[in-house]
DNA sequence: ACCCCGATCTCCT
DNA sequence: GGAGATCGGGGTT
């Protein structure tokens, strides 16, 4: 389907980075999936990225050349994929929050059986990983190289309408508004980070 | 040793 | 649509 990203046009600013991979698709190990929802991650200067402070051995694929896969473990079972930005020794990520699956439905459901309908095969960060079959093992993977194991396809063409709202779950920056998704059933449901979730 | 952080699932209303 | 349960890792002290 059309051509892979190239590396030269994810080295941006994490931002432009996020409105360029939304439309596109994830293709990963029988399944593809069309790119509806982001979240840009800056490093030093945004609080609620994981490079906030400085470089660690999790974090260290932030830091480094852009189309490589920054996969986390979280909640002690889920994995959240991005797709790293910036220049080479600038961190910047885009995390994948949703998509809709657009080839290897079935494939797909297998690994989710919590699904109900298509829309929510992945409908959120985890699930996407779950029903593309990323782990941590795909951490650093270079997704625009065609003997990757997970691929990254342009758009056919430009988003028309970009939605933009705060990042969701975050406790920091929450006026900052980097979560950016196209109109779509399979964009995830909003909620607010930190302690003052409940208090809306 | 400690504290902070967060996605999803299953009920329930 | 909301409430409550579930868990391991990262970073700092």
């Amino acid at each position: 389907m059309t051509r892979l990203l190239t590396r030269e046009e994810l080295a941006v600013d994490p931002v432009d980075a996020a409105h360029l991979l939304l439309g596109c698709s994830i293709e990963a190990h029988g399944v593809r999936a069309r790119i509806v929802e982001v979240e840009a991650y800056r490093g030093a200067d945004d609080p609620a990225s994981h490079s906030y402070r400085g470089r660690t051995a999790r974090n260290e694929v932030m830091w480094g050349p852009a189309g490589r896969l920054y996969v986390y473990f979280i909640y002690g079972m889920h994995f959240c994929a991005n797709v790293v930005s910036m220049t080479d020794g600038e961190a910047g990520a885009v995390l994948l929050r949703a998509a809709e699956i657009v080839d290897g439905v079935e494939l797909a459901a297998q690994r989710r059986p919590a699904a109900r309908k298509p829309s929510d095969l992945a409908r959120g960060p985890a699930r996407l990983c779950t029903a593309l079959g990323i782990t941590r093992e795909h951490n650093g993977v270079d997704v625009t190289e065609p003997s990757s194991p997970i691929r990254l396809w342009a758009a056919p063409e430009p988003c028309r309408k970009v939605n933009s709202g705060p990042r969701v779950g975050v406790a920091a920056a929450h006026d900052t508004p980097w979560r950016f998704w196209v109109d779509s059933p399979a964009v995830s449901p909003y909620r607010r980070g930190g302690k003052r979730s409940k208090e809306r």
